[in-house]
DNA sequence: GCCAACGTTGGC
DNA sequence: GCCAACGTTGGC
């Protein structure tokens, strides 16, 4: 059992709407490590689901992978946003995996706080300098403290 | 809107 | 194989 947690723009694709259609594939990452994670991810594997490119980046919920990795056919539709014409019907490069609604956290914890918390600073991907990785894997350990963050009353 | 950090591309 | 140029991400 493994933890990650998923960068989405609210503005793209946001958590509430994932409450509102359960569950989803993760289609149209175009970035080889971010890939390899998914590869890795097993059913029943958990990881938060991070809203990005918003006024308060925040975790806000969680999610539950319900399909293993399997090829992205979006690379293969031509014309569309995610077309990559290195990739084949014998060589789909890319992958996406199927992510279920598991919980909405408490309460959002922001980026903000996830900084402030010296224990998260050292060891979370998400908090290195410059990380742009949209799918990375989390630390249980830092897994736990995120969600004992949300279960506090917000700051202010 | 700015800009730092990053990944990819392509010339050499 | 190096590295400059470019496009993208994403916080602020």
């Amino acid at each position: 059992m493994q933890y990650w947690l998923f960068k989405s723009e609210p503005d793209s694709f946001s958590f509430d709407r994932l409450e509102r259609e359960g569950r989803t594939e993760w289609s149209g990452v175009r970035n080889y490590q971010a890939r390899n994670f998914m590869k890795e991810m097993k059913l029943g594997d958990l990881g938060f689901f991070y809203h990005s490119s918003t006024k308060i980046p925040a975790i806000v919920g969680i999610v539950k992978v319900v399909r293993e990795a399997y090829p992205d056919f979006t690379a293969r539709q031509r014309g569309g946003d995610y077309f990559d014409p290195k990739s084949t019907e014998a060589n789909p490069i890319w992958e996406m995996v199927d992510v279920a609604v598991e919980s909405r956290l408490p309460r959002p914890v922001t980026l903000a706080e996830l900084r402030e918390n010296a224990l998260l600073a050292p060891t979370m991907v998400l908090l290195r300098k410059g990380s742009r990785l949209s799918v990375q894997p989390v630390h249980k350990r830092d897994w736990d403290i995120v969600k004992k963050i949300a279960q506090t009353p917000a700051p202010q």
